[in-house]
DNA sequence: AGGTGTGAATTATTTCACAGCG
DNA sequence: CGCTGTGAAATAATTCACACCT
């Protein structure tokens, strides 16, 4: 496949998720028309990007969802199981580590950590949370691509450190703070009070 | 303010961070080309971004951090405050209910709703969890115009419409499921498995 | 010198419109 | 026919490059 674009790529985890749903309620094939109606997209829009991963429409009858999805999950790089880790167990690490919607899109938690004593080795479901300390030893059993990063801010940059040395390649930064990785670390920053502000923007605007 | 394209306000929303960390940290001032370094995009992009503001830079020593920032914040739509429901008290919900950083972009949390009869009556932090069924009569008197929906994906929809029943403008909706809303009401989708996805792909291509 | 404001050029993305396949 | 695939056109966003202020 050549260079997709990055908007469409967006649009491809949203497409994703709708052909699942469709998927799940027993449908076999979308038009671009339809779909672009669920997906507030054009119809042409769809088209296009769907063309991105071949042509696989059937003149006349629209798209089968179940090899687009297919497609769509090895675009995305998910036609396998990406092991995850996550460090820090606030509130929020814990949540993430419960919430069961990531097993369904190709991602297993594989290992919780936390720097604190206390928390080290207690056990919240099937995970035990292990020491950050012993974090590059275990990866390289692991090997986790992907670290989700859920500590306070301060020490969010120190933490990062720690899981490039651990060989980790792409981090969701959920710490409201910038980090910096060297060269060939991926960082993909979230940050609820950004949609918050996105948001009221669109209220304001009625945008849509 | 004329009409500010889309991608800008995103990055609206980067940089008012960026300038209230630089602020905290006793910065008075900075260059298109500083500011460029640290928000990842090129310094023509930032000096177009923030003329949609007005002309407020100095030529020859940069950007005013102060005045860039509230006019951000105007330009955003959060000068004041802006008062916040929390539907669902879930980890995720309990989780953001106790989350500091919206006071400190603009948002307060001015209540948290559930429907289990468990639940309600029970206190978080500063907050009481309140019954689903008393939001209408609620919303009357707190007027928030945000809802943030952290509830299971099968109950979302039925969750939204007592929303848009008890007057809410924008929700942002954690829920892996779609969720339709009439005219006039704004929904934000936030699903961290997207951004996860998205994350990935990143890392197969090695785009930064 | 140093750095903004801004028209003009470039590049990216979306939409149009229609030929062509099932 | 209905609906995709796709060049071509239109629109949007970004970058260039330089005049101009301090």
């Amino acid at each position: 496949m050549k260079l997709v674009p990055e908007p469409t790529i967006r649009r491809f985890a949203r497409y994703l998720r709708l052909l699942d749903q469709l998927s799940d309620r027993g449908e076999n094939t979308i038009s671009s028309t339809a779909l672009a109606q669920i997906a507030k997209a054009s119809p042409s829009q769809i088209r296009r990007d769907l063309l991105a991963l071949g042509a696989l429409g059937t003149r006349g009858s629209g798209y089968p969802i179940h090899s687009v999805a297919r497609e769509l999950r090895k675009a995305l790089g998910v036609d396998g199981v990406r092991p995850v880790y996550i460090v820090g167990t606030g509130r929020l690490g814990l949540a993430l580590s419960q919430y069961t919607g990531f097993q369904q899109r190709g991602f297993r938690v594989v290992g919780v950590f936390d720097n604190d004593p206390r928390k080290v080795g207690t056990s919240y479901g099937r995970l035990r949370i292990r020491d950050i300390r012993s974090i590059a030893k275990d990866a390289a059993k692991d090997r986790p691509i992907i670290a989700i990063l859920a500590v306070p801010a301060p020490s969010a940059q120190t933490v990062a450190d720690t899981l490039v040395d651990a060989g980790i390649r792409g981090i969701l930064n959920l710490a409201p703070a910038l980090i910096k990785t060297p060269e060939g670390v991926v960082v993909q920053n979230v940050d609820i009070t950004t949609d918050l502000l996105l948001l009221g923007f669109r209220i304001d605007q009625n945008r849509r």
